[in-house]
DNA sequence: CTGTTAGCGCGTTCAC
DNA sequence: GTGAACGCGCTAACAG
């Protein structure tokens, strides 16, 4: 089966390579008959057209590329959907790419560039620090999501966008929350991660607050999962083992909302009743926060508006019409049915 | 920035683009101390090879594809996992493209087809019914995960192969359970939907079971939800809107794990108790039904071994070791604490 | 071991 | 309005 190519559209149809492109890609300088013989051809044949070799030549190919650090987190995929609209809406084409975690997210998004051409990058998820040089030799618009400016060095602010919420400064307000409900002793769950990410300035968050009320920071308390955050079974082990060590406290508070789950779960099996014997507290808002039981008490990210004003910010620098921009969106603090005062 | 080509990197390092060719794809036939000269200059200059380029030549790139209608479900998250790590072990390529609702899946692996170099498909979820004549035309081994065969006509069976539990059985098997409780008022969760699709099955496994009971079918007790059959709040809003109804019912069964989650969260809300005043039945065995409260009772696919025996059977059909083959495996009826006898 | 060269399939001039 | 010819960046023959 030699596979069909747009010569052979062309030769059955007794016209010129050209003409069948002109058609493709709807060029106004055509016969409409001529278009509407060569379509039929074309349909006929399930004649397909190789995308390769238009990346190779097209000048004007209209492209945004997302790169999501862990597709298979659930935190993105009402982001994705708001982005998939987006660029629908504006005629572009997207293209979604997933970033394994020990892959760079910027080579990745430099590899893409050279197949594609692409047009404007937003990164959602990953790592926090990257070079402005590599972010430079990308050469289009970029846009970070749900990871904050804080991380960047000054000289790389003006070199990519971010959009997201302050991380630390919502961790610090949903342990200070916690501490006025009257809870001393509160346990952490987070992820002992060695680069710079939105873990660490949930953790600092967490030590900051306990330390501006005069609370002690108790090693024993500070729970790494491991590594991964968004897992119920993360969330339900670590727990557990916290539960078993017979150290005492009053709080959890869980980085993600996945983790929360594997805690109420845990808090369950054990018989500690949520939130009549310890309060349970998560982090970013997702759905299930609202469906488990008890509802979890949640710091809610507002990711359709972070995605939808990251979209708009892309396409208007892509436009020339804004330069680069770092958008801190308010968190919300969710009381749900997890935490009571002590 | 004019882009950085392999002749510009052959010309750097006065030699032929061959010689950089092959020391880029590790080709045997070279000189080390060019090899290693020319990936000096290539780191130096950050030159990548430009991927379209590369698929428009290259004859032997061993690529697999795996294609996954609504990549934001989790349902399919550690099945991807799994292929991930079978493609890896292989040496080859892999690619992971998710196709929107609308879209048809094998149209779209039909232009990726195009693109790339594949030697495999497989598909996740989707549309049960494709033409034999489409599937043919990809030319490729083709594997439908999750997907049975029983939908597939006599003459296409020799053309691409499944791997899938026996969505009818495994349902009916649940509402059998159900039924051995006590239980004979039984509503169900699931989707308005026209293609032929899991979903469908599901819903006969239940009216067969029904059926085979002598129970009789009430069309009120059947309830669709309204699109999507993996958001909590459909599985809520859908059951909110049952118990409103003041229809009478013992037991609900959700044809998502997802949907039974958001039931059971509508269920406590209106201040009924799961398993004691209701039952709720899930189906496929999603890490959150382990983690849920109360623990939900589901019909566990068994989606690692699923997704493995798919990458298995790919590559031996690749590798001419085996046609195609319909494996069905057993699903598990996992008894949660959500479920009692009435 | 290495350089030269011919296309891969298509979009884009530039003549007609 | 249309066709011929060129070349995008690369790999794979082939010749040295």
């Amino acid at each position: 089966m030699s596979e069909i190519t747009i010569v052979e559209i062309a030769r059955r149809c007794g016209v010129g390579v050209s003409t069948v492109s002109r058609a493709i890609n709807n060029h106004s300088d055509i016969n409409p008959e001529t278009k509407k013989r060569i379509m039929a051809v074309i349909k006929e044949t399930g004649y397909i057209p190789n995308n390769s070799a238009r990346n190779l030549k097209r000048t004007d190919a209209k492209c945004i590329a997302v790169l999501v650090k862990g597709i298979t987190n659930p935190f993105f995929a009402p982001m994705i959907e708001v982005v998939e609209k987006e660029v629908e809406e504006r005629k572009y084409a997207l293209v979604i790419r997933h970033v394994e975690a020990y892959e760079d997210e910027v080579d990745v998004a430099l590899e893409l560039e050279k197949e594609k051409r692409l047009r404007g990058i937003i990164f959602m998820g990953g790592s926090a620090r990257h070079s402005a040089d590599k972010i430079k030799q990308l050469n289009v618009p970029v846009v970070f999501a749900t990871i904050g400016s804080d991380i960047a060095d000054d000289l790389s602010r003006n070199e990519y966008s971010t959009v997201s919420v302050d991380d630390e400064k919502e961790s610090f307000k949903m342990v200070e929350y916690l501490i006025g409900l009257g809870h001393k002793r509160i346990a952490i769950l987070t992820e002992g991660s060695d680069t710079p990410s939105i873990v660490q300035l949930r953790l600092k968050g967490y030590l900051d607050a306990l330390k501006k009320h005069g609370l002690e920071v108790d090693e024993n308390l500070i729970r790494y999962v491991d590594r991964r955050i968004y897992t119920f079974g993360n969330g339900y082990a670590t727990t557990k083992a916290l539960i078993e060590s017979g150290e005492k406290f009053t709080a959890i508070y869980c980085i993600s909302d996945v983790l929360a789950v594997g805690a109420l779960r845990a808090l369950s099996d054990a018989g500690i009743n949520v939130p009549n014997d310890v309060s349970v507290a998560g982090y970013d808002g997702q759905e299930i926060a609202e469906y488990c039981v008890p509802r979890l008490t949640t710091l809610k990210q507002p990711m359709m508006e972070i995605s939808k004003k990251g979209m708009d910010l892309l396409f208007s620098i892509i436009d020339k019409e804004s330069g680069h921009k770092h958008i801190v969106f308010p968190g919300e603090l969710v009381v749900g049915e997890s935490t009571r005062e002590i």
